[in-house]
DNA sequence: TATAAATTGATAGTATTACTTTTATTTTTG
DNA sequence: CAAAAATAAAAGTAATACTATCAATTTATA
């Protein structure tokens, strides 16, 4: 599983980027470097100029590779996406119980990132975070229609779909497939960001995981079909 | 109600603002046409130089109520919430059966704001699309836990605390009620922000409210006791 | 292997933002 | 009416988010 990570390359809208990150060895650093300085400092606070000297390298190079920052965080969602939607597919294939099956998909979906795969430069656990604490900005924006039009949450958008497809498959008849899908993958970064940050306003701990909320949440609300 | 509501002050944290916008014109004047104007352009592009023009005053007048704009954005927040809260508390005053008192705390909780109440100089109409659109940035910053420890947030968090209150009064055993009640809140607003921008990722749309969607999820998900 | 092409690095420049400071003017209030 | 407070106007600062230019370096290809 590792080793075929490590080999397969995420296809993202190629919009998103001037020039392809994965083309050269600077623009790996940059991918790299920016995903521990955004976990670092925040989305606000990072800038490409500090990016340009954490590298050893020039702002106006990072400006070959992406338009602006809000382009990087798009293409950083989409690669972790992208990487989730792998391994949920990977994990979920083959299963031929359908309750297993989903059940499964929440557990992959709505889990920490605790490994450091390592898929080449990109951190997975730091890119983790970042998108819990990030991830509501790339779209909470007036552009959020043009960019969707330009193809630019197509990745997140597949992955709420199949998670829509394997709920109406364990209930054919429950009348939110859709809303319960993307409930659970924006509620479980939600939950992650409270256990952090406000505890009083989750159940999730130490000992209690969003992926148990979900998982109960989601077998209460469907009536698996005999 | 409407008498009643125009009446009420909403208490606000007095450290969000440097001078209470409520204590004179001018500061009527900005939380009005911020509003208006962050509605409008988006929270990025908002700017208190544009304020400043359109109040017809001036910047650093604007510098004296708040001391940026997320200070701003915590102040409209707090009184959307605060104003919720308050139609919440009084729509289920005096209901006995704690299941119909749910109900009606959901529904007030997940509606849509479609009258201007017009409490005052508070459209709340704009202010509720602003909140969908830009909550999240307003705590998905380094300064959460700082502003949090401040009480920027105790209306929100007294608001999931009364849902919380209410969801294990009509399930005492439901393990997890504090996840429950966050996500109805800011799953309603995530909702809403779907319906608008991605159709495809909710089931709600013209005929079908997020007040539909979320009082089904908590029903099935609860088992009132006898 | 020479040369062209592409990439990168360094520097400088522009417009805007997010403020702060100062001073003048107006409004409020005792 | 005088003093105090609030507001307006203007200017200034540091940082951001870029763009443009050109030189240096690397890479590709003829």
């Amino acid at each position: 599983m590792e080793r075929l990570m490590r080999s397969i390359k995420i296809g993202i809208n190629e919009k998103i980027y001037l020039k392809d990150p994965e083309s050269s060895d600077l623009g790996k650093r940059i991918v790299e470097q920016s995903i521990l300085m955004i976990h670092e400092m925040g989305f606000e606070s990072f800038t490409f100029r500090k990016l340009g000297e954490q590298i050893q390298s020039n702002e106006s190079s990072v400006y070959r590779y992406f338009e602006n920052k809000h382009k990087l965080l798009l293409y950083l969602a989409s690669w972790y996406w992208g990487w989730l939607e792998y391994k949920m597919v990977f994990a979920t294939n083959g299963i031929p119980n359908p309750t297993e099956k989903l059940r499964r998909a929440i557990e992959i979906l709505t889990q920490t990132v605790k490994e450091d795969v390592t898929f080449s430069h990109v951190n997975e656990v730091l890119l983790n975070k970042i998108v819990i604490n990030e991830y509501s900005k790339s779209y909470l924006t007036k552009e959020v229609d043009l960019e969707n039009k330009e193809g630019y949450f197509v990745i997140y958008k597949r992955l709420v779909q199949r998670l829509h497809e394997m709920i109406i498959t364990v209930d054919k008849d429950y009348p939110y497939p859709s809303s319960l899908a993307s409930t659970i993958l924006e509620g479980s970064l939600h939950q992650y960001f409270l256990k952090e940050h406000f505890p009083n306003l989750t159940d999730c701990d130490d000992n209690v995981t969003p992926t148990q909320y979900f998982t109960d949440l989601v077998f209460r609300t469907l009536t698996p079909k005999a």
